[in-house]
RNA sequence: GGACGGUUAGCUCAGUUGGCUAGAGCGUCUCGUUUACACCGAGAAGGCCGUAGGUUCGAGUCCUACACCGUCCACCA
């Protein structure tokens, strides 16, 4: 054995080994009577690079994963990735874009033979990232949620929502992207801080002197106001609503109204109305039947309705103008600087343009219902346990998901237009191309251009990845899955999703356990993006310097169960670099001592207070780690498994044994107890860190097995002692003392010590063996 | 505005049901090449556990208020 592990001269090897033993795939599996265990590898985007997150997360879950494996359990771990709508789509219109071709000039066909390329090309390789990192995912079953199958199962979806009454089309104020020219949910919406102002804009009344005020942070929305409202319980106004006032710039008469939503509070307590590009205006004008005037266009650019003068203007343009004429035309109050959030894309940051547009909506209230019992019985368990709050919060007061989107990459709508002059709004729910519509009789139909919301499809990951609707043999033995593991931003998006299709589709919760992981930080408490390359750490440049084991254990160390946040802190991996090298000596070092001789760890005797110490606190690791693994708290598991190995292993023990080997009579018993120490802290510890692991496993069994299916360590009660502990905690008091003082002689006083050390008289001789003192009684 | 996290050694973090003489890794300092390991060993220094009250024989741990940092939610125009 060398001097040093090398990680860069195994890992290669030893995942090749893997992957050629067939383990990955739960069907290769024996002896696997303990039932089965199964996850869904949260689907990574296909544009998307491996970072810290998916580092940690597949850490997490292969540890997960390679315990219930050695525990007995039919393992799958089912990869794959996410076509991801938005976002592949934007990847690949700039990269068309550099050679100067928009998608409208290809063409919706060729754009996605493009970006099927783009694909093929690229897509794969964060899974070939995974493993590097060690994954033990069944590769035989890759997944993509554009693959046929998916893709029938995603219409399939769409088609029973539809029958049943739960989707509906129509015009909505939405939220719209318009670089992604797109309505995009609620949820895809970021926020931003920004230094805006609050414009106070008088609008007179018809027929009087005077006027009332509005405050507006978006002065240029008034080319659309239809209304003013004041709360019915505002005062200075009560005699104002029923009246008119006449539009500045625009002339129009608009009328006074009364919402209670109106904070009277706010501004003047005068809000004006803009149905068609607010939300809350636009609810208020639906109560009130209100007129809608479209200004602002899905470009961004000021439509015809705006009037003359500012058609085709950008939104920040027609803003400046505005102010200078309503300056001009003396209509303009004041003006306050007013921090305020605008809301972004969540994909390409662009400003949201509120608007209204046609789209499909899926009625969640009733879809809700299911999901939230699952997680009040505890059907579902959420870890930690104050996510439960928050995904409940947000289910109880869910509002219907905007599912359409105007894209090209996706999932087309199984819906099919009827081509029919007169009625231009009929169309025909169906997976294949109908005949004839029975509505209104048209036999010429086109298919609906919008696909469906990348997180539609990704609903159905933990069983349509199974072979749903068809009723497989993975669905029914792998659904349920047992376990998630994700990161809390995507409880709405995506698990709450699951939680109801499942229920909805298969009658079953879509796995036991989830556990939602810290968010990764830079060192600076900071959010890793690629906007400060400094502090980005890229797992793979971790890999490249500390080797995949320490990357991953250095990870689990610096976690611990209800965390929020990690600031990555890179001095963690070098020490379990460090770690790994410890162990990697240690068993250098027992190699040694067997010399080459066939010890079999049978009948084990221990002769000595060490030997029973260690045994004793052996099997109490055992019983931690494995119980801190089944409840997830790997980084109490690792911090365990650290500790026992360095301080109490190496440090005392193979100290201690160094002596015990001298006398002929402990040789023999010595290296056994030390073989059997090391044969299970490799298998405790081969799900942190399995290279390293596997590469020694090799070292002491000299048959071709493998840790990965090794069974796992057993804790055995009876060599669990508490008197014992205690009594070698005296042993190590007194060598600490001694060693501390740096004394030559040393008188024991303590009345406790000295009973032990005249019971047992050869601990002494141990202590004299550790500290080269005599010790006086 | 609401909800949830965090605040413990110079830095990054542990501290279960209240018993702590408050721990680890890194860093600093002092020794050290002894049957594995200098990616090492032995040791040392370093803390009013965010602030102020309260409960208790006893509080880093429980309660209340506040401050700062962070995350999420909301129809603050």
């Amino acid at each position: 054995m060398d001097k040093k592990y090398n990680p860069k001269e195994h890992e290669e090897k030893i995942y090749k080994r893997w992957e050629k033993s067939g383990f990955f795939n739960p069907d290769n599996l024996k002896n696997t009577e303990k039932g089965n265990y199964s996850i869904a590898l949260p689907p990574p985007n296909v544009t998307g690079s491996l970072h810290m997150g998916h580092a940690l997360n597949t850490t997490i879950q292969d540890i997960v994963a390679r315990f219930k494996r050695m525990r007995g359990k039919k393992v799958l771990w089912l990869p794959g990735t996410d076509h991801a709508g938005i976002a592949t789509q934007n990847v690949v219109e700039k990269m068309l874009q550099k050679k100067g071709k928009t998608r409208h000039e290809l063409g919706r066909e060729k754009f996605i033979e493009k970006v099927w390329e783009w694909k093929e090309k690229y897509g794969n390789i964060i899974l070939d990232q995974l493993k590097k990192l060690g994954a033990s995912c069944d590769w035989s079953r890759t997944r993509f949620t554009l693959d046929k199958k998916y893709s029938k199962a995603v219409e399939k979806t769409f088609i029973h929502y539809y029958k049943k009454g739960l989707i509906y089309r129509g015009p909505r104020i939405v939220n719209w992207c318009p670089r992604c020219s797109t309505a995009i949910s609620d949820i895809e919406i970021k926020y931003k801080e920004e230094k805006g102002k609050l414009w106070y804009i008088k609008y007179p009344l018809e027929n009087k002197d005077g006027f009332i005020t509005i405050a507006t942070t978006r002065p240029e929305t008034m080319l659309g106001d239809t209304a003013i409202a004041v709360n019915p319980k505002d005062k200075k106004y009560e005699k104002l609503i029923g009246k008119k006032v006449i539009l500045p710039l625009a002339k129009r008469k608009i009328p006074i109204i009364s919402h209670h939503l109106v904070d009277k509070d706010f501004g003047t307590g005068a809000l004006k109305i803009t149905p068609a590009h607010d939300n809350l205006d636009w609810k208020i004008g639906q109560e009130n039947n209100l007129e809608i005037i479209n200004v602002i266009g899905p470009d961004a650019k000021m439509t015809k309705e705006a009037g003359k003068e500012f058609k085709g203007l950008s939104v920040k343009d027609a803003r400046k103008k505005v102010v200078e004429k309503l300056k001009k035309e003396n209509y303009l109050q004041k003006v306050e600087d007013y921090p305020h959030k605008i809301s972004l894309c969540d994909r390409c940051s662009s400003p949201i343009e509120p608007q209204i547009s046609t789209q499909w909506f899926i009625k969640m209230e009733q879809l809700a219902k299911p999901a939230i019992k699952a997680v009040a019985q505890k059907r579902v368990n959420l870890l930690p346990k104050r996510y439960q709050r928050v995904y409940l919060d947000w289910l109880e007061n869910v509002k219907d998901w905007c599912i359409s989107r105007q894209l090209w990459w996706g999932h087309r709508l199984p819906v099919w237009f009827c081509e029919n002059e007169k009625n231009k709004q009929c169309f025909v729910v169906s997976s294949e191309k109908p005949k004839k519509c029975k509505k209104c009789g048209a036999t010429k139909f086109k298919q609906s251009n919008d696909v469906l919301d990348t997180w539609f499809s990704s609903a159905l990951w933990p069983f349509a990845t199974l072979g749903w609707p068809e009723k497989t043999k993975d669905l029914k033995e792998f659904y349920p899955t047992s376990f998630l593991s994700t990161a809390r931003d995507i409880i709405y998006l995506w698990v709450t999703r699951m939680v109801i299709s499942g229920l909805e589709f298969l009658n079953k919760i879509p796995f036991k356990d989830v556990y939602f992981h810290s968010t990764i930080l830079s060192i600076d408490g900071q959010r890793m993006s690629k906007s400060r390359p400094k502090a980005n750490v890229n797992p793979l440049d971790m890999i490249d310097k500390y080797g995949t084991d320490a990357t991953r254990f250095g990870l689990m160390y610096s976690m611990s169960f209800g965390q929020q946040a990690i600031k990555f802190d890179e001095r963690n991996l070098k020490a379990s670099r460090n770690f790994i090298n410890k162990l990697w000596n240690i068993s250098r070092f027992i190699d040694m001592q067997l010399e080459n001789k066939k010890i079999e760890i049978k009948n084990i005797e221990s002769k000595t207070l060490a030997d029973q110490w260690i045994l004793s606190r052996l099997n109490k690791v055992i019983k931690n780690t494995t119980d801190n693994i089944q409840n997830f708290k790997l980084g109490e598991a690792s911090d365990e498994l650290y500790d026992f190995i360095w301080h109490e292993f190496a440090d005392w023990y193979l100290e201690i044994s160094k002596i015990q080997t001298q006398n002929p009579e402990t040789k023999n018993s010595t290296l056994k107890i030390l073989k059997l120490i090391l044969c299970n802290i490799i298998r405790l510890l081969h799900p942190f860190i399995p290279f390293v692991t596997e590469v020694l496993y090799s070292q002491f069994n000299p048959l071709d097995e493998l840790v990965m299916i090794a069974p796992w360590p057993k804790h055995k009660k009876e060599f669990q002692k508490e008197k014992i502990e205690k009594e070698f905690q005296i042993i190590q008091e007194i060598v600490n003392h001694i060693r501390s003082e740096k004394i030559k002689h040393y008188k024991i006083e303590k009345q406790e010590y000295k009973k032990l050390l005249t019971q047992k008289p050869k601990l002494r001789e141990l202590i004299k063996s550790l500290t080269k003192i005599e010790l006086e009684i």
